[in-house]
RNA sequence: GGGCCUGUAGCUCAGGCGGUUAGAGCGCAUCCCUGAUAAGGAUGAGGUCCCAGGUUCAAGUCCUGGCAGGCCCA
């Protein structure tokens, strides 16, 4: 057997961080996790994959620490946990990254520059930011096989998503419609509805009142216009009809403009003063009837229509979207840049007025508009509206508007053919399968991601871009459409052989079929696929499915997930996508829990971003604090959910309470069990366990808060609460430190009897457990401390904590009555304390007696611990106030859960006739309640009132001359008077202590032996002669003399107002 | 404008089912202890538990309405 090692006091944790990756490597310790499970109980992770489009920042290391934890814990627990890596490769982010770099503006630059050479960038600037990313992953710790992580750009990936859309396409979920959707002119493609909810911000637009004169009807021959509202004033070029709401009422008012022209307005009745003006009169009300079929005069005529549109168009319609809650209660619509608006112009055939193009310039059509961008031209049309005598009001209004997520661009709604996954069709099981997820937290399933799961629209797959995955469609003059499900399916339609081919464009654009229907040419559908979409194909194609056995075998056997964790922004990102893909495919959910994780903010609360310069490097800050740290902050503090401040500050503050805390323990446990050669005994299972000696009840103490450590980390992490896990591990860390260890020092000193053998065996089992417990939160401290405690000492023990079985709850351990009176001594402890603290009394001076009262329920269990009480308080006797005739008095102290419900509001006069009854009242009822008994007390108010002992609770107190200080129930009293030989005996501990400074200062090891002088008169002289015994022992003096013997180390100190001279020299071993 | 979350000490955060003394850590001040020592501990100051109503014998906790911040969506 090997021995426990040095350990070096100070904790240098990235140092050691760099030890234990090698040790992992050498050993190959994640590989062989895993092995070892093999044939258990699968438990299934997968990773959502980053965008490898940008350097890894804090907030990474924030997701990457829950996928590593989990996975862990379950891996101890004793399943087989496989973790394939991902990379999601395609998408616009990715591209825009590379426009940046080549300094392309727009679409047009990217074909000059040559689709080929452009993918082939995007591919290049992927794989160059995996990089970092792996090594993220290394330097934190995240164990996930890097080497088999799917990538999303290759070709068996793209297979299999092509795959997903020819069934999708053959049951009839994937379909062709023409769809108003947010389009950016700069980067020309639509955006999914997560991306443009990435672009709010709040600006101020120019918005207008028009007034539209009727053309026809009564409301032409009195002169009245149609009052319409728009923030885009633009949007009033392309205008066919007004609509209004059937529930609203209108009416015809007349009133005075800006411009001092008095008119005649129609506008919903609740929209007047808003809308019109307070001084508006009301002429009459205007009937629906009225109002439906009136034509009215184009606020811009500069766009040509035929007779047959204008008979179609410009007329006033109706439908229920128009609402009252702004503008004037009349809506003006334009087709082609409105969802709302192109319903309306289908149910009511209206003519479409499309003049804006792709680059969001209005055409050539438009006259003196032609070329402008539209929503630049909104101040000259409003000025247009104005001289030409339309206008009624124009003003700003600030609300939130949709940018362009990744070039800030304004969106503007623009009408264009695209594909789409019909995933209302399958709504229902959309929201049947989210209520089977376990979600952390809880809301968001019936909030934020059920809402939107019950307003689902269909999902726009279509992106008009380069580097994606090709949608597999081909399409023949006929407008037949061929779908294509593998390379192998596309040779076989093309006729040769493309097995080889890169499945992107611009390859896939230039092979052509013959349509299978009428045998025209088909060339593909120029539209890449949105890449949510692949990663919500993760599931399957990660493995290539279904193209391959293997990959069958695979996705069968890794089918759904039963965890995942990414950020609360992925709800409808990739949450969404995974749930609706597999939804779509094989109708059910592909992940059984999920963790939702919070931003990471600065110090103030704010986002991180480079435009704040308050981003924190993550490779820095592993650099500084080293992993665990950083680990543990992401895993314990506050709500996971919740968006969290970090700064350098809060990683010490985790390093110095948790990490020092637990190595100081480390060392000092190795630092004296090095010392007396302690060595944990095998039993005959083969793990070593604490020898049996006697054990004190402090170490049944630790040892019951252990189990109950182990029970709720255990039962925490079950339930994928990684904080209430965390949280009580610290406690126990910090149980173990400062009242275990500091209670039992002594015993670990010169100990080698039973009682230092339980001490040891403690400790030990304590620090071991700990470190198993620890390592899925910090896999390097604890895999330091278990090749320390472990490893070093039993050549057969696993050769790595992370190959250890997760520790069983110990039910004979648990000892909950024991936990409680341990706490009550605590508390007692610190009552002392502060006596002492207020009677200006150091611990040193030892005091002859202390008397305590405590709550009753722990009474006896403190009984047991009374000498650990004494001990701590430096006190020679404690004892229960109790006893001592004349010493102890009695207050009742009411127990509202048993009273508020008894009494009700008379609960309030029982509790103070409790809390005021006279001391010989309360000396009388106390005894007989403690018996049992029912007791009668006089109530103002309500006469004499019975009480059960549940009611009323008895407090003991001392009542002597003492210092008496007291905390609710608890109290403790002080003699404070000092006997001569209690002076005495405190000089000798001065003494003592001022050796040992000596020795400690001369740079002698604990255990050296020394001789001793001390020079001194008066008291001190006496002390020295009644406690002779106790310095020598104490200082580990073999001698001790009067005068300095020669040559060694002295000091003078003054103690009890003169000077003491101190000598000491070490003595050789062989004089020992 | 809507939905959800959050609001407790100077700072970061805990506070099952409502129960009468609201806690911890950091920071600050004053000390103590020291054979874990470039550690450890104690005491103290510091709180209208965001505000206003309500329910209740009893509200940090439950309800309603505000306010502020965040996220998501219009």
């Amino acid at each position: 057997m090997g021995q426990f090692p040095e350990v070096d006091p100070n904790l240098d944790l990235p140092a050691l961080d760099a030890r234990i990756l090698e040790l992992w490597r050498d050993r190959k310790v994640f590989q062989r996790s895993v092995d070892q499970r093999v044939g258990a109980e699968p438990f299934v992770f997968y990773e959502g994959p980053p965008t490898a489009n940008g350097r890894p920042g804090v907030h990474h290391v924030e997701a990457r620490v829950f996928k590593d934890l989990f996975p862990r814990f379950k891996t101890m627990r004793g399943y087989r946990v496989d973790r394939k890596g991902g990379w999601d490769c395609h998408g616009l982010p990715v591209e825009l990254e590379v426009e940046k770099e080549l300094g392309l503006k727009d679409k047009q630059a990217i074909e000059t520059y040559g689709v080929e050479a452009f993918n082939a960038r995007c591919r290049e600037s992927v794989e160059r930011y995996v990089d970092a990313f792996e090594q993220l992953t290394e330097r934190i710790g995240f164990w996930i096989d890097a080497s088999q992580a799917y990538r999303t750009m290759d070709t068996s990936y793209v297979e299999s998503v092509w795959w997903a859309l020819a069934e999708l396409h053959r049951r009839g979920l994937l379909v062709e419609d023409y769809k108003v959707s947010p389009y950016c002119p700069r980067c020309q493609t639509t955006l999914s509805d997560a991306e443009v909810a990435m672009g709010y911000k709040e600006v101020e637009d120019l918005t207008a009142y028009v007034a539209l004169p009727a053309t026809t009807g009564t409301l032409a021959e009195e002169g009245a216009a149609l009052l319409v509202w728009t923030t885009q004033p633009w949007t009033l070029v392309p205008n066919v009809s007004v609509v209004v709401g059937p529930g609203i009422d209108y009416v015809l008012v007349e009133a005075t403009g800006e411009d001092g022209r008095a008119r005649k307005l129609v506008v919903a009745r609740e929209r007047v003063a808003a809308a019109v003006g307070e001084d508006a009169r009301v002429l009459r009300p205007v009937p629906l009837e009225e109002l439906l079929g009136t034509r009215y005069q184009r606020a811009f005529e500069e766009i040509p229509v035929s007779e047959e549109e204008a008979a179609r168009g410009w007329t006033v319609v109706a439908d229920e979207y128009v609402t009252t809650s702004d503008g004037s209660g009349l809506v003006q619509t334009s087709p082609a840049y409105g969802a709302e608006d192109l319903a309306v112009g289908q149910r009511y055939n209206t003519p479409v007025l499309h003049p804006v193009g792709l680059d969001g310039k209005f055409g050539p059509e438009t006259g003196w508009l032609a070329g402008r961008f539209v929503k630049a031209a909104d101040a000259d049309l409003v000025g247009d509206l104005r001289r030409r005598g339309l206008l009624w009001r124009a003003e700003t209004h600030t609300h939130a508007y949709p940018f362009c997520w990744r070039c800030a661009t304004p969106l503007i709604y623009y009408a264009l053919t695209s594909w789409y996954a019909r995933t209302t069709a399958v709504k229902d099981r959309l929201l049947a399968e989210n209520a089977r997820i376990g979600w952390r937290p809880e809301h968001i399933r019936d909030g934020r991601f059920g809402d939107w799961l019950a307003n689902n629209v269909d999902w726009a797959l279509s992106r008009s871009r380069y580097w994606g995955t090709p949608l597999p469609l081909w399409r023949c003059e006929e407008q037949h459409v061929t779908v294509v499900e593998s390379l192998a399916d596309l040779s076989a339609k093309a006729g040769r052989d493309l097995s080889g081919i890169d499945p992107h464009r611009p390859f896939v654009d230039e092979v052509t079929l013959a349509c299978p229907e009428c045998g025209q040419e088909a060339r593909r559908v120029p539209d890449v696929l949105d890449a949510w979409f692949d990663s919500g194909s993760m599931p399957f194609a990660q493995w290539g499915y279904p193209h391959t056995p293997e990959g069958r075998a695979a996705f069968e056997r890794a089918f759904p997930a039963d965890f995942i964790s990414e950020g609360i922004d992925q709800t409808r990102g990739w949450f969404y996508s995974l749930l609706a893909v597999s939804t779509l495919l094989f109708d059910q959910t592909s992940f059984r829990n999920v963790v939702c994780l919070g931003l990471i903010v600065d110090r103030n609360g704010r986002k991180m971003s480079k435009s704040l310069g308050n981003v924190l490097d993550p490779f820095q800050l592993l650099d500084r604090y080293g992993a665990d740290p950083l680990r543990w902050f992401m895993l314990a503090s506050g709500s996971p959910w919740a968006s969290r401040r970090l700064f350098p500050e809060a990683i010490e503050d985790v390093t110095r309470s948790l990490f020092l805390t637990l190595w100081n323990t480390y060392s000092f446990f190795c630092l004296y069990a090095r010392l007396e050669g302690f060595h944990p005994v095998r039993s005959t299972g083969g793990a070593t366990s604490a020898p049996p000696g006697p054990p004190t009840p402090l170490d049944r103490w630790v040892l019951a808060e252990l189990a109950d450590t182990v029970d709720q980390v255990t039962r925490s992490l079950d339930d994928y609460d990684a904080t209430s896990a965390a949280r009580r591990l610290a406690g126990f860390v910090d149980d173990l430190s400062n009242w275990y260890v500091r209670l039992s020092r002594r015993r670990f000193w010169r100990g080698t009897g039973d009682d230092a053998d339980a001490a040891f065996g403690t400790l030990w089992t304590c620090l071991r457990t700990v470190a198993v417990l620890l390592a899925p939160y910090a896999p390097f401290t604890a895999e330091e401390l278990w090749q320390g405690l472990v490893v070093s000492v039993d050549s057969e023990a696993p050769d790595s904590v992370h190959l250890v079985d997760w520790p069983r709850p110990d039910p004979a351990a648990a000892d909950p009555e024991l936990s409680a009176a341990m706490a009550e001594v605590r508390r007692l402890v610190g009552l002392g304390r502060q006596a002492r603290t207020e009677a200006k009394l150091k611990i040193r001076q030892p005091l002859a007696r202390a008397l305590i009262g405590v709550p009753d329920p722990v009474r006896a269990g403190v009984a047991g611990l009374l000498d650990l009480v004494a001990a701590e308080l430096n006190v020679k006797e404690v004892g229960f106030a109790e006893g001592e005739a004349g010493l102890v008095g009695y207050r009742l102290a009411p127990n509202f859960r048993a009273l508020g419900p008894r009494f009700g509001r008379d609960a309030q006069a029982v509790a103070a006739a409790l809390r005021q009854a006279p001391p010989g009242v309360a000396a009388e009822l106390a005894p007989r309640l403690r018996a049992g008994e029912r007791v009668e007390l006089a109530v103002e108010g309500l006469g004499t009132v019975e009480l059960g002992p549940d009611e009323a609770a008895v407090v003991e107190e001392p009542v002597t001359g003492w210092r008496v200080v007291r905390d609710g129930a608890t109290t403790v009293a002080l003699d404070l008077e000092v006997s001569p030989e209690l002076r005495l005996e405190g000089l000798a501990r001065d003494l003592v202590r001022a050796v040992q400074d000596l020795r400690k200062s001369a740079g002698l090891e604990v255990a050296d032996r020394i001789e001793l002088a001390v020079k001194a008169g008066g008291d001190v002289a006496a002390a020295v002669a009644a406690h002779r015994d106790y310095l020598l022992g104490e200082t580990l003096a073999t001698s001790l003399h009067t005068a300095p013997q020669g040559d060694g180390h002295d000091a003078r100190v003054e103690l009890d107002g003169q000077e003491v001279r101190l000598w000491l020299r070490p003595v050789r071993a062989v004089d020992a």
